[in-house]
DNA sequence: GTGAAAGCGCTAACAC
DNA sequence: GTGTTAGCGCTTTCAC
């Protein structure tokens, strides 16, 4: 990489000369001025930034911890995230937590050396089933900003963006008691998260306020063979005409195995699940989605944070939290 | 953040003094390092990465040009990419290029000004189009070392980590033949890939190998509805009895459509697509898949580059091509 | 055994 | 209008 310094030599003038005159100084003659920005331009001279960093004392770099990457919304947020910064000039660093709780405080503790500038993550599923919120408080404390989205520790004090996640499966259970199901089973693989426990409560109010039903619930877990779960599930409750989903996979199983079993859909069985447009073309007809908006949300984050950031040293912003209201998208896996 | 500064005043000791005994040189008392080392830890001193980056001139961080991270094959091999790196103590910086070339530039020349000391990618699909390369030849001239994986650029230099496409798809397709599947038609989403081209190649040289078929093809666009496109295509040619995908969903949607036209999978049809273990589950019964090892892929590729990081100065490594060799995984959906 | 000083690349306050 | 200097946090050579 050329230096200012190399700049300089070439020139016969000193670095700081180069340097206002490449930062449009108005101490700089123009004749200067513009001899220095045809050498850097030749050179294709950019500005070390490290070097940036150290003396500005910011990196403008975000650090950004996802538990886990194949899962699409998640990604799908990381994509957001990834754009708003990029957007107003900032990296981002990832770590992968993998849902540990280890990992989780090792990225935390490993980029807080001046590697980034605040960070934006989801909560892994461990930290979250051991209640740990030290390593964020520490973090915070240290002077680094945190925004947390989708699943969010409520008793640590930052920005945070969510999901309605609650009236999304209240929503969704209502539209198909209105449609006369009389059944609705509510399907989960995301039972151990708060968002998980979050759209089981919504799915169970509508339920509770219709008085002739009582909830039906599958969780599954990580481990288990989704297909075969939900297939004995639909064999011991014969009457099932409706599946709210709380995960992308359970919806778009839970259509495939009611086909599979005979049953036509939507007329017998109506099924609404958490996912994207794309994963919801993997059934015929294709799956009714609630829609959350992940790139949304991942913009929304870096926003908050990128405003802290930046904010004047004075100045106080109160933290917030955003919630980002899903959408409910039916297709032809629910009657109209 | 505590410096060496602060702790040096605190021990009315000299700031060298500090950094010899955190980093247990000979030089320093045995009394004095301890001393030095409890203060540290009662602070938590952690080196400023920043400042050593400066000084060392090299900054342990990767900079991971992805094109979508919303590809499940991509998204995984940047997981395998991130753990190899946290591993060997590195970060990633990522980037998505969207597939556009433009964003690809400017992402490589963002992080060619000291934030990265190489590059990991996947050569964007309109760069692949157009052909262009200058962009990555350049970035190598500046000294940072570019590692490339599944879409690549053959005629930069530079190590490269791929898939045996073509043969994945010619053994897939002769794995059929086996069984006697007398119309086995291809269906791809990704024509425009490099890899897209290979697999249908390796189809290709299958079906002219037996001489009772002509290749049968199906390209979609990405903006194409793909149920529909395909549930058109299986009207048109009624005699397929066989279906190889080159991407994740077309596969899935082949054996939904064939279910939904009332064929027996696999009595009557068989279908294997390039897919990962998850979205297999999306179909009853399960796609048959060519595993691409995503994981080891991203490892591959962080291990070629950080080795060539680490070499000493005069070392000369020669550019390796790395082929990760595709496993068939054959489920219910192809003939036993 | 400890400290002073230089230097990585850059900016900015302060000379001249 | 241009240059000198200090300093961001760190390592390392060289004095003492």
């Amino acid at each position: 990489m050329v230096t200012l310094k190399q700049l300089a030599k070439e020139l016969n003038v000193s670095i700081s000369t180069v340097s206002k005159a490449l930062n449009n100084s108005e101490e700089i003659g123009e004749e200067t001025v513009k001899r220095v920005k045809e050498l850097a331009q030749l050179y294709n001279y950019t500005p070390n930034k490290v070097a940036l960093s150290l003396k500005q004392n910011k990196t403008k770099t975000i650090g950004v911890i996802i538990p886990d990457i194949l899962n699409h919304f998640l990604a799908k947020v990381l994509f957001g995230i990834e754009r708003e910064a990029t957007k107003r000039g900032y990296n981002i660093i990832t770590c992968i937590s993998n849902e540990s709780l280890e990992k989780e405080k090792e990225a935390l503790e490993l980029l807080a050396n001046g590697s980034v500038d605040g960070f934006v993550l989801c909560v892994a599923e461990e930290t979250q089933i051991e209640g740990e919120v030290n390593h964020f408080k520490r973090t915070i404390a240290k002077g680094l900003p945190i925004v947390m989205f989708d699943r969010v520790a409520h008793d640590v004090l930052c920005d945070k963006v969510i999901v309605d996640d609650f009236d999304a499966t209240y929503r969704a259970t209502k539209s198909m008691q209105l449609k006369k199901r009389k059944n609705i089973a509510f399907i989960s693989r995301i039972n151990d998260l708060s968002v998980g426990k979050l759209r089981e409560r919504g799915y169970n109010k509508a339920i509770l306020e219709e008085s002739n039903q009582e909830p039906l619930v599958l969780n599954l877990k990580k481990k288990d063979d989704s297909q075969q779960k939900i297939k004995a599930f639909f064999k011991k409750h014969k009457n099932i005409d409706g599946v709210i989903s709380a995960d992308s996979s359970s919806g778009i199983i839970a259509i495939n195995t009611a086909l599979n079993k005979g049953y036509k859909v939507p007329k017998d069985i109506s099924v609404i699940g958490f996912a994207s447009k794309s994963v919801s073309n993997h059934s015929i007809p294709r799956l009714s989605i609630i829609r959350q908006h992940a790139n949304q949300i991942g913009a929304n984050a870096a926003d908050l944070l990128i405003n802290r950031l930046e904010k004047k040293f004075d100045e106080e912003i109160e933290f917030k939290t955003k919630i980002v209201k899903t959408s409910l998208v039916l297709s032809k896996s629910t009657l109209k």
